[in-house]
DNA sequence: CAGGTATGCTAAAACGTTTTAGTCTGTCAA
DNA sequence: TTGACAGACTAAAACGTTTTAGCATACCTG
């Protein structure tokens, strides 16, 4: 069964097909067609159920009204919120998001760019991995909107939104210091990334400003793609070998896999080992003691991230990059 | 800047569109185009960076190599990860995933249909709500794949795959009353949907075996959208008013607000009180003491489903409905 | 009553591909 | 010498829209 045509329409309607399409678009008024015909064309459109055909439509305007969201892994829950929050947005403007994880891999999002810009998106929204910024600086300059979100790609000038990882490290260990804590941990990955470094130097900082010495043995790098176990056997080495009274995890899945070794080796988070994540999880909330969190206001980012596209892409002229950091919020449990 | 066309690769190439049309898409041989031209078309096409306007392409073939994947809820974990599987598989096939969340609302999932059948997606995989039978039928009706997951539409004659819900539950309850449990609560979702309703089936069942009757009171029906806070506040006054010495929770994100539940009233989770959710979640893992869940095989589902739209979109004719019924894992903790 | 303007509508080009139905050479068999 | 056929390539239609430019007709204005 073929789909109906704006042609079918027209004929059903006994009208150009030029009418209809003013009228599907609503400049009707504005091309001054009579109020009769619109009523019959609309009807007609109503009762047969059509559908503009939306590829024909782009091919002719240039533009999808679809949004490109590019992030690491749309299994990990950060990004899972964030997409459905974006998505949620997007779509009460008449924007849908087509998202696809990158899994950290530079062919992946490279692929991923191609694939969107062949399929004409109207707007990127990455979550950038160093690599990739040739590409990005191609889609900038074809005139592409393209925000940067979470993790910032310093070469590359365009808006960024994203969390002040560095405060917000620094303050999580200044908690620690105030707490008396001295040995203090970092986990974190090895992945190349903006804000996995801001999330480092802010611990670094805090320790200095407190006249603590950066011990290098008391971080820890997982590797990014490396299997669950191995961290935890990581991880446990290190607790089990190094004198730590306070842990910073840089992630959220770091900090599971973080808890689940501690409970491999009998360690109880407690007065004398303190723990914080980065970003929230549910499982913090539940676990016995609950385990405090930095949390990354996930609304707010969504919500920014969408009025600086949809700006940009309302706008005729290029609008200047903007920066946009916004603090994150220190929750302590037990 | 305007992006290439093949028109420009012609004119470099000094041949016609045709030819470079035959080219691009590994007819060269079969229309008999000479070698040395093959060679100067594919070096123009590398140089330059060209790629081929998809949603040209689309227009005339009336496919686009995009799969359309309608879930609930995106930030749910176990759609975001069967999401992410189907995506990659997907992916090393050649097709793209195009994917948005219906939040169990019609309305939403009716045009999330209608917009994905105007972009012309090659099939779709669905994981329906009551509601929407018309529409999907109408898909089938278009000659369209269709794959339903996770819950199956009972007057819809296609292909399905998904877990054996009835049977987890049954298995569940089975497991408590082989530990002596007699009063078993279940906390379910007044959602109307296969699934849950299979769960809940398993649960009476079971019961009914092994000649324990059913007590209305002990099962309770959590509306699907309201605030988590009133979800616990339900789930306390189940456990502080009925005497309960098991309880199955029939979706992740209801044990997780069970569990909060019995953190608040100081129930403990052991020999007494035992608990499992259906879904395996990270947090149960972590709990003190660890939560029993039942698993489904993502990776099987995906497959299952990836395999079963392949073969649909590469075969001519209709291929018969499929049902496939995937068997859980009962995985007992602590 | 000429000329301007508003009203109501439409023909046809254009977007970038794929594909059908050729055209034009040259070779070879009869 | 003819014509059949293969080899190498191409012109143009088609996919379903949007949009530009323009055509009538009627009405007003000075």
């Amino acid at each position: 069964m073929k789909s109906l045509s704006i042609k079918d329409i027209a004929v059903k309607a006994n009208v150009s097909i030029t009418t209809v399409s003013f009228i599907i678009n609503g400049k009707a008024k504005e091309k001054s067609i009579s109020e009769a015909v619109i009523e019959k064309v609309k009807k007609i459109i109503e009762e047969s159920g059509y559908k503009p055909n939306q590829i024909a439509r782009s091919l002719r305007t240039g533009n999808s009204n679809i949004i490109g969201l590019i992030i690491e892994d749309i299994s990990n829950s950060f990004f899972s919120r964030i997409a459905r929050l974006i998505e949620d947005k997007a779509y009460k403007r008449g924007y849908k998001i087509i998202y696809s994880s990158t899994e950290n891999n530079i062919d992946k999002a490279k692929e991923l760019i191609n694939m969107f810009k062949s399929r004409k998106v109207d707007a990127y929204i990455i979550s950038p991995i160093k690599g990739i910024e040739e590409d990005i600086q191609m889609l900038l300059d074809d005139g592409n909107p393209v925000i940067l979100f979470d993790r910032n790609l310093p070469d590359i000038n365009t808006s960024y939104v994203g969390a002040d990882h560095f405060n917000a490290s620094y303050q999580s260990i200044q908690n620690f210091i105030d707490q008396g804590k001295k040995n203090i941990a970092l986990v974190t990955t090895d992945i190349n990334v903006e804000q996995i470094i801001e999330r480092y130097d802010g611990y670094k900082k805090a320790l200095e400003d407190n006249g603590i010495k950066y011990d290098d043995n008391l971080v820890l790098k997982i590797h990014f793609n490396q299997d669950e176990s191995d961290t935890i056997a990581q991880i446990k080495e290190l607790f089990e070998n190094k004198k730590i009274d306070a842990v910073l995890f840089v992630t959220n899945y770091l900090a599971i896999s973080g808890l689940k070794a501690l409970k491999q080796i009998d360690k109880k988070v407690g007065d004398d080992f303190a723990v914080i994540a980065y970003d929230d999880h549910e499982a913090f909330e539940l676990h016995t003691p609950r385990i405090s969190a930095i949390q990354q206001p996930l609304e707010e980012i969504a919500e920014t991230i969408i009025k600086l596209i949809l700006s940009r892409l309302s706008s005729k002229g290029k609008l200047p990059a903007e920066e946009v950091i916004i603090p994150t919020r220190l929750v302590l449990r037990d």
